[in-house]
Order: structure tokens, then sequence, then C-alpha cells
DNA sequence: TGACTATATGAACAATTATTCATATAATAT
DNA sequence: ATATTATATGAATAATTGTTCATATAGTCA
């Protein structure tokens, strides 16, 4: 764990505001949640957060972009999947701290 | 720590987003950053950042609002802190994040 | 009281961004 | 080959938001 008593340069300040854009959505929330119980194709997603196809894609494109979702290509299908075990972390860390204000 | 097996409902996910919105903006984190080795009042702040004085005291009232800092008037000054370790902990962890992408 | 310092805030503007619509791509099945 | 299904994407629009500018508030000090 790096010590914060090292204030991040500019730049990381910049790629860690960029991060936490990403998250900051309650679509993209709404997509990494229905991926924590395993991965999914797209229009599985599509169901699980009512959205449209396209705001759906468009929106995983972004998570993709972004490292947080990754994506396998089988038959016609697009399966996604969460980058790592990070995410589920921050998610975890977010909700708590929201339930405890 | 809350079990992520049970997805947060709509209305949390929307404040999760909300305090995310929050930190997802790198002079509000440069905000915080500044903020990490103790309290400080606006102008102090504001030579910290290198901000107008209005843009910082627009930030630190939103920071107010989510909760993130506290204001404490002395005199003529106005004194902000952060508001809990949490808040520590959840830089740590998106610093961490991107450091290892 | 009046001048000064510190902070806050409303309005306007510019920039960013999420969604929709239309359409493109690509794999599959008949 | 053609139709169908699944996904991606460019352009346009609408909404949100960060900064600046001007000004207001409020405490301090002479």
């Amino acid at each position: 764990m790096a010590n914060l008593n090292n204030v991040p340069s500019k730049e990381n300040i910049l790629n860690m505001s960029k991060l936490l854009k990403v998250f900051a959505d309650d679509t993209r929330l709404k997509i990494l949640y229905s991926l924590l119980d395993g991965e999914k194709c797209v229009s599985q997603i599509q169901r699980k957060v009512e959205m449209s196809q396209s705001a759906v894609s468009h929106q995983l494109s972004v998570l993709r972009s972004s490292n947080l979702v990754r994506r396998v290509k089988r038959a016609n299908l697009a399966i996604y999947c969460l980058a790592d075990d990070h995410i589920k972390t921050i998610l975890q860390m977010v909700y708590d701290h929201i339930l405890e204000v």
C-alpha cells in the first residue's frame, strides 16, 4: 500500500479523478453490480439494468476503456466480466460509507 | 462490512454515484489531499491547490454538503478538516488502483 | 465608524457527458 | 445467399457541472 504522506503528483491526481468519474454514474454502477455474480453477455446485462441496448453498449465501452471490465467474444456474443477484485473492494468501501452517513 | 451479495437498492446506487461524483474531480481531490496533514483555513488551501478563492470556496461547499469535510469558524477564518478517516482510506484505495493498472 | 481581510454565493458561460436514434458490423441459421 | 440475432458506434440533443466575475456577508482592527 502506497504511503499517503506522499501526495500524488498532479498527473496521478488526474488519473484518480478520471477513474472516479467512471465509477461516478449510477448506470455504470448498476452494470458493475450486475457482474458481481459472474460474467454476462450484453443482453443479460441489459435485462438486469433495464436500459436500452445502445446505452448499455456505450457504457460497457466506457468501463472497458478504463479497464474495469473485460470482454471476451464467443460465437456472436460479447461476454463481460469485472476486470479484477479491486473493483469489488471499491464498491464495498463506497457502499459502506454511504450506509454510515 | 455490508454483504456485497445484497445488491444495493436503486436509491443506494444513486447515493453511491452522488458520493463518487464528489470525489471524481481533480480540484476537489487536491483539496482533500491538502487537508490530509491537518485542518486549514480557506486561504491556506487556496495557496496549496493554486486556484482562485471563489473556486476553492465553491468546491469546499460541495465537499461540505457531502459530509467529506467539516467547517469550524474561528475569528474571521473558516477552518476546514476531513470529516472522518474513511476518506483517507478511499483516497488510498483509488491511488493504489491507478498505480497498479 | 470605516477600512480591511476572509469567506461565501448567485448568475452566466463553457465544457463534459449520458442517452437516443439511426445505422453499421459480424456471427449464425435456414 | 439471405434473414436473423447480437453488439457496436457516430451524431445530435439535453442535462449537468466547474470556473469566473461580481458582489455580499461578516469579523477585525484602527
